[in-house]
DNA sequence: GTCAGTGCAAATAATTTGCAGTCTT
DNA sequence: AAGACTGCAAATTATTTGCACTGAC
């Protein structure tokens, strides 16, 4: 069958699958050290270790899969460093967090159409219905059934609107949402 | 301003903020236990119990909120009754699991445009690049700054298309995922 | 030299599991 | 009555934090 055939509209993107060549990764780290420092951020090597890993496996990581990449208990680097070097290059934008299936569950008895509004400082959660939304059509991606499009509007809610995007701002800790219902 | 004013476009479902007439979720919940006794599913107080709570909080609560609201510790129902029905009702497919920013953390460094593959089965992440999402248009909502549209391909990747959608097929545990990388 | 960044170990939080007893069908 | 469900409490796993120390700038 030619390139154009129906199943191409959609491209795995292959870099992802597993590792990369060295080049490449030694491309980005480079960048990052250049970037952190044109932005005043310390380059540490905990900071760059984690960059790394995190640029050799694009995978998706877990925290625990980086510090268990970067030689686990072995490596002198506490997993504590790795969780919050992670937090702090997402606050960063330099690396992103991408939600999972296995999250802190939540939980939902409204099966009908509808997206997720969430908020990105307070995490709260709230339905909406965008129309244009409505008959999403469900791109075809060969090896891999599509059963379902799962779309979030990720922002801030009203009450989140005005406070900073400052660096130094942090948002609570996750655990401190389990609250918010 | 009028009804077809630009920001009526998209419609927050009101429903959702709090809770709703006693009617519409007694409703909900004689559906619930027709639906199951149809499908064979036994109906105890605990499960009723637990819809009855997501029927009355749309705000997606949690596992922990929904023990919370249930009477927590007082009410003689135990969490782990509430996380064992919480998933089986998912697995039913009575309730959906949404993700939340706060998820289990898996983390990215590569920023170029693409989306998400997402295994309902072994819950493997994996890159995709779909033309037709390139420049989706943001929804204009009111009372919420969307920031960015998160769109995820949920399904089931080839080496699980083939496992069971039966019901006895229990899904490996979150827990175990970790080692996935 | 200074202060941000780190290691370590203990504290929290979220979720799961073994096992014996109970209730739905 | 049979086996599916549940409670209880202990076990796991994920993530965060306090505090003293060290290294990047």
């Amino acid at each position: 069958m030619g390139v154009d055939d129906n199943n191409s509209h959609v491209r795995i993107n292959r870099k992802t699958s597993l590792g990369r060549h060295d080049a490449q990764v030694d491309a980005w780290c480079s960048d990052f050290e250049r970037l952190c420092r044109g932005r005043g951020i310390r380059v540490t090597p905990q900071r760059l270790a984690v960059y790394r890993a995190l640029a050799e496996d694009l995978a998706h990581p877990t925290a625990e899969s980086v510090y268990t990449r970067l030689g686990g208990r072995m490596s002198g680097m506490s997993q504590a460093t790795v969780y919050r070097t992670l937090e702090f290059l997402e606050r960063e934008k330099l690396v992103r967090r991408v939600s999972a299936p296995e999250a802190v569950a939540r939980f939902d008895a409204n099966l009908d159409f509808h997206q997720h509004l969430v908020c990105r400082r307070c995490g709260r959660l709230t339905d909406v219905a965008v129309p244009e939304l409505r008959k999403p059509k469900i791109p075809n991606v060969p090896g891999f059934i599509v059963e379902e499009l799962d779309i979030r509007l990720v922002g801030r809610c009203r009450d989140c609107s005005g406070s900073s995007l400052k660096r130094r701002g942090r948002r609570p800790a996750a655990r401190s949402l389990k609250s918010k219902s």
